[in-house]
DNA sequence: TAGCTTATTGACAGCGCTGTCATTCTAACT
DNA sequence: AGTTAGAATGACAGCGCTGTCAATAAGCTA
């Protein structure tokens, strides 16, 4: 039932080092050697022992994602992506939820670390956009992937994964302002998610490129829930839409769930009286009627390749992954709840 | 930087073998000797390492959690649930999301187990209920406890924890009953779910109690998803509804939420013309309007009673938790989307 | 107080692996 | 063939802890 190292090195007649230089790929193995290793291994089923393999080394073998994020969706998403890749490479997640406060994050980290020595962490919006976090980090000398809200920079290429809200953003309202979309609404999330600031920055370029005017007025300061996007529209649409908005962009695709919930109550046609956008391509958007169109962020890649960076970081030199995306645009997805302005 | 419980021991002025027993809660030490232990353990603020734990003895300081599931509220409560109380007690948690087959099953367990030797796993809905399963779990001879649908049984005590669908449902349905509603419709879930069956049990038991008629074209079978919601709202209601429905409960929030938007699309008055009803008390069912009533199911306090029942069992006699509760009911939240018939 | 039982503590091996360093082999040279 | 650099392999210690079993201390009886 239970195979070691040894009864691999013994059934492939070398010594329980070679095996072990073969299931970490070092350098230095006779390709013959390699094989006939492999085939023990296949044979006996061999599955190296994680708690063995921390113990002895000096790196470890298990990454933390964490994350201070209510979005449940989100959250999974992120999960399942980092966890693909570390079945694949022969790694143990463990998951850190947490509520950001100066005060208790150093102990929990701290623990954390003494616990089970980490590989590496991967940090998540919106606690990666905290440097008092990084700080930490670096003071505690743990390896760390940053995915980040923003446009790719040069430096950081080897620590951040971006998700470029502002190009998404002025993609989306472009598409507004070519279907004749002149006075569009934007709700915000929160001010404080890097990602609030970096859709409303597209939304303006994509205005300028178009030669429309940005009024501050059609901008609504929401909190990323539902129950703002209501709050938005209602603050937006009222008093009998006298600002004359034909189309609304959602900061995400809750908010803008809200925003069409609340405009169809008003008794307004989507997308025939008010088009409507969202942002990440949740479920949420597709639990809309009419179902909204967004700007797909591909969660579950993202993390999965935050999670290769985080591991050619530490494996150093050897093993290194080139094919490591750093900057991910999220793509248009047009559904019904937008079209040209009637 | 590191601390290990030879540091301790040495502080604390006894061998390391004490100071394992110390925080180990093992019986046989003597009081004063586990107050000077435990003062050196706080001084350095010692945290045992997990690989060597896991390594060196013969029961393993990582917890399994299962699941199959596509409600990522659902499944990032269980989580939070155990994690909090693996925090508590020392243990890690490893999470495992997958699509279940009889066969792929079977070897990623073996990996898992293989891997990292656990504790043991807690399996929840829908994979709970699978016998295969847990057949293969008693084959392999790990400890798990399953989150189920239904109602305790004297058997399985130590072993599962029952969410009492049945009863809720009861509860819920003749709170639609007791408001004067007669023609109670009711979208089901998947007819594979447990947790579908029990809810129609419970409705149909309230029904009878309340000398009411079970009329089998009231009950819609749906998905689980809001888009079901949709169609069941849509074939309960059609036909310038001629059963004559008055409520409509649905077999979980999403479903409920769905309904509650076709029925608006239709023009339905919510609730003074229709009440409907949701299960679960997700995040879903505040973010409709108006909010539904529903059943609260604290699911991170069940999984939290999942994993400290995991932690008894593998502890063996000493260490037993005599305050599990091992059968939930979920209790009604009465919300705007329901009143009496008018 | 001796003689016994039982409670408490400690010495030590070893869990399964990796890092270090020594050894052996290979191949490319004189 | 003899030499030698460098590649390939192996022997062995030890990561930090727990299980086993032996040693000691404490408590009890007569």
């Amino acid at each position: 039932m239970k195979v070691t190292i040894n009864d691999v090195a013994r059934l492939a007649g070398v010594s329980m080092k070679t095996v072990s230089r073969v299931i970490n790929k070092e350098p230095s193995v006779r390709k013959k050697t390699y094989d006939i290793v492999m085939d023990a291994v296949k044979e006996l089923n061999y599955q190296p022992n994680l708690a063995a393999r921390n113990l002895a080394g000096t790196s470890s073998f298990t990454v933390g994602l964490v994350y201070d994020n209510p979005n449940a969706y989100y959250v999974i998403d992120m999960q399942n992506g980092v966890l693909s890749r570390c079945k694949d490479e022969g790694y143990e997640l463990v998951i850190h939820p947490c509520t950001y406060t100066d005060t208790n994050m150093k102990d929990e980290f701290i623990t954390m670390i003494k616990r089970s020595r980490l590989a590496g962490l991967v940090l998540t919006p919106p606690l990666s956009e905290q440097s008092s976090i990084t700080n930490l980090l670096d003071e505690l000398n743990i390896h760390y992937v940053r995915v980040l809200s923003g446009r790719p920079t040069d430096e950081d290429q080897d620590t951040c994964i971006y998700v470029n809200d502002y190009k998404a953003a002025y993609e989306i309202t472009t598409h507004l302002l070519t279907h004749g979309h002149e006075n569009i609404g934007f709700i915000c999330g929160d001010k404080e998610h890097k990602s609030t600031s970096e859709r409303l920055e597209g939304y303006k370029a994509a205005l300028a490129d178009h030669k429309t005017h940005f009024n501050s007025e059609l901008v609504y300061d929401g909190k990323y829930s539902f129950e703002s996007g209501v709050e938005g529209a209602k603050a937006l649409l009222g008093d009998d839409n006298k600002l004359a908005i034909t189309a609304i962009l959602g900061g995400n695709d809750e908010m803008a769930a809200g925003a069409l919930f609340a405009s169809r109550l008003m008794g307004i046609d989507i997308p025939r009286q008010l088009s409507i956008t969202g942002f990440e391509d949740s479920p949420f958007s597709r639990q809309t009627w009419p179902k909204l169109t967004t700007a797909h962020q591909a969660n579950d890649v993202i993390s999965q390749h935050a999670a290769r960076l985080l591991f050619t970081k530490t494996r150093g030199a050897r093993n290194q992954d080139k094919d490591i995306i750093t900057s991910f645009t999220p793509s248009i997805v047009i559904r019904e709840s937008s079209g040209p302005k009637q």
